[in-house]
DNA sequence: CCAAGGTGATTAATCGTTTAATCAAGCATA
DNA sequence: TATGCTTGATTAAACGATTAATCACCTTGG
């Protein structure tokens, strides 16, 4: 509020009070020896003359910054701003500031985009890595939100398990042939959601799965997934591996006057902002994002301190948030197979948002 | 690549040469008086020792960081990936890292992230403003992502204009009864949409707002905006002033089995992810995200250039890229009013992506 | 031949904090 | 009374880069 003049330093409040620099620096971070009273008085003064610690000079002094990367994969996904939201509010908490690097969907820039941050000196790093790619051992404490699947310092939710709870759901419901939709055969995280969705649906369910990388490749991109086909061979559950594709699925079966969840069930993953506006709202499974940032920010500020003390470079097994549940929200998509009887129970907990 | 051996010094690679380190400082930075010899030979001891300057030290002494904050309004916003990587990249170009800060949407905390960012010594911020918040005068350089009607150092695309371009285009399709759906009316840039698209569509064109904070604040949030009602009374016409509300729309229409565009058109704003991935694919209109973020950062970076020059705070009417234009998508979700007849030029300029 | 001016480099102070080392008392113990 | 320990504070040296001031040397011009 108060402009223009510049903030006040330890060196002043030192001047003011006519003590030595080094008691204020004791006192303000409690770390020396200094009297309560005189504690106080230093406390209190700095308050008046609206002292500001200069970061600079303690990262100089420190060789710490408090300041972390965030290294995020290409932007288009977006889930990105609810992750990045959740980091920030947890290093926030933790004291830490987020620089933000963009790997362009590169990996080439997924390195470049590394490379930046060291330079600027941040204490360590958490990096959602580009599809496919290792992040190799690059010097500076990392910790990586993926699947657990990759090896490392790794938090992640725990998407096998979530498509465990979604192919049951789609079982419960009555479904016996459905087609699991994904895009991509290199994405860890797909394939422990599809891993999953097969073992929650069991083997008494017929299930096949749709890769769009296949089709766009021979068909073209944005090409239609011809699912009113797959509706008239059977199929009655469509279960994508993230929304985005849910959306797709769910738009085309609408336009081709398919009914859902009349006579087709469509359900996603990670709860996008859109998934609960459409109509019908998507059922889908939320990841519990501020949960997983709490833990990298977390295992990231150990592996920090570890490579202070040990010297060489940290990367523990630390965090025992390696597989952090998700949510099933189920909403208007998914229904009983048309056809079908199933208890009503099912389809009490859906909720309307 | 080289792990674990702490960067050179500039103090080391003078002591390697036996020059002093002011000469080191000279002859990378180019400001001194250095021989080009030596100054070769600075560089390539630099090179070889792998120096890496310290950005903390360099922050100390000038007073510097070479860090800028971008404050952003609640995550919701699925606008902000592209916003955030725009910037971040239009940031690396001019040297300046990107330190980030969520104000969770609440006023309180929007000021609240601007302190932090102050705290963490960033030379100046880019902020886009809550809706219907005012930035004051913080007494660090600011530059603001909004509408034109934002008073100051403002950057923004050219909402009227685009507005406009939109109302044309359902006028050329031969639309006679059109439904403007908006969320807030406390949103500049909403409000600036609806202005444009009522100046396109012109006099002769019936149309009407539906207010959806209206309509969710009697009917409850996540209600159906009843389009096909206005289909029944005669709109063929529905223009959203962001996606998310077009995909509602899109959906809601087509669940009450309206074909899509046959029977009625939707559109939307700032082209997201999902926008070309629907089936119909959703006619809207492309924000130039990375003009925008150019000329925020090369305002931002004049307001903090003349603020060490000119005492007092900063910002100046800069930007000569108040209005950016927006650019037209057109794709399936619009087509020619029902039952009326317009020249087949119109829809031939749709493209498939 | 001497003063003036230019060139290429060095010296040393500075930015604001932290922290190891030191110091002056005060108080108890032997 | 001399010794040792504790407490509360100070001194001073870093951290690494920037930069004004200074200096030594060499070239020119008068």
């Amino acid at each position: 509020m108060s402009v223009g003049r510049p903030p006040a330093t330890m060196t002043e409040i030192a001047a003011a009070l006519g003590v030595s620099s080094a008691t204020v620096s004791n006192a303000l971070s409690g770390k020396g020896r200094v009297s309560a009273e005189l504690s106080a008085k230093i406390r209190q003064a700095a308050e008046e003359l609206g002292y500001v610690p200069s970061h600079a000079a303690r990262a100089l002094r420190t060789g710490r910054t408090g300041v972390i990367g965030l290294v995020l994969p290409d932007i288009s996904n977006p889930l990105f701003p609810q992750i990045a939201q959740a980091i920030e509010q947890a290093a926030a908490a933790a004291g830490y500031g987020v620089l933000i690097a963009d790997s362009r969907g590169e990996t080439a820039q997924q390195t470049a985009a590394i490379g930046r941050l060291i330079e600027r000196g941040v204490d360590g790093m958490i990096v959602v890595p580009r599809r496919g790619s290792r992040i190799g051992d690059i010097g500076t404490p990392v910790a990586i939100i993926d699947s657990p699947s990759t090896p490392g310092n790794t938090v992640s939710s725990d998407h096998w398990e979530g498509g465990m709870q979604m192919g049951r759901h789609f079982a419960s419901l009555g479904h016996d042939k459905v087609l699991l939709i994904a895009q991509s055969r290199e994405s860890n995280v797909q394939n422990d959601r599809i891993g999953g969705l097969k073992a929650g649906l069991g083997d008494d369910i017929c299930c096949e799965t749709l890769w769009v990388e296949d089709l766009e490749a021979s068909q073209g991109a944005g090409s239609a997934f011809g699912l009113a086909d797959r509706v008239a061979d059977g199929f009655t559950g469509f279960a994508a591996v993230y929304d985005l594709l849910a959306l797709r699925a769910l738009t085309e079966l609408q336009r081709d006057g398919i009914d859902v969840p009349l006579q087709a069930s469509v359900s996603g993953f990670d709860d996008l902002v859109w998934s609960s506006v459409v109509i019908p709202s998507i059922t889908t499974l939320r990841q519990n994002l501020s949960t997983i940032a709490e833990c990298a920010v977390e295992a990231l500020g150990h592996a920090i301190a570890d490579s202070e003390t040990l010297s060489g470079t940290s990367i523990a097994g630390r965090p025992n948030c390696e597989r952090v549940p998700m949510m099933l929200v189920a909403r208007h998509s998914t229904g009983p197979a048309s056809g079908s009887v199933v208890s009503a129970s099912v389809n009490a907990r859906k909720d309307s948002g």
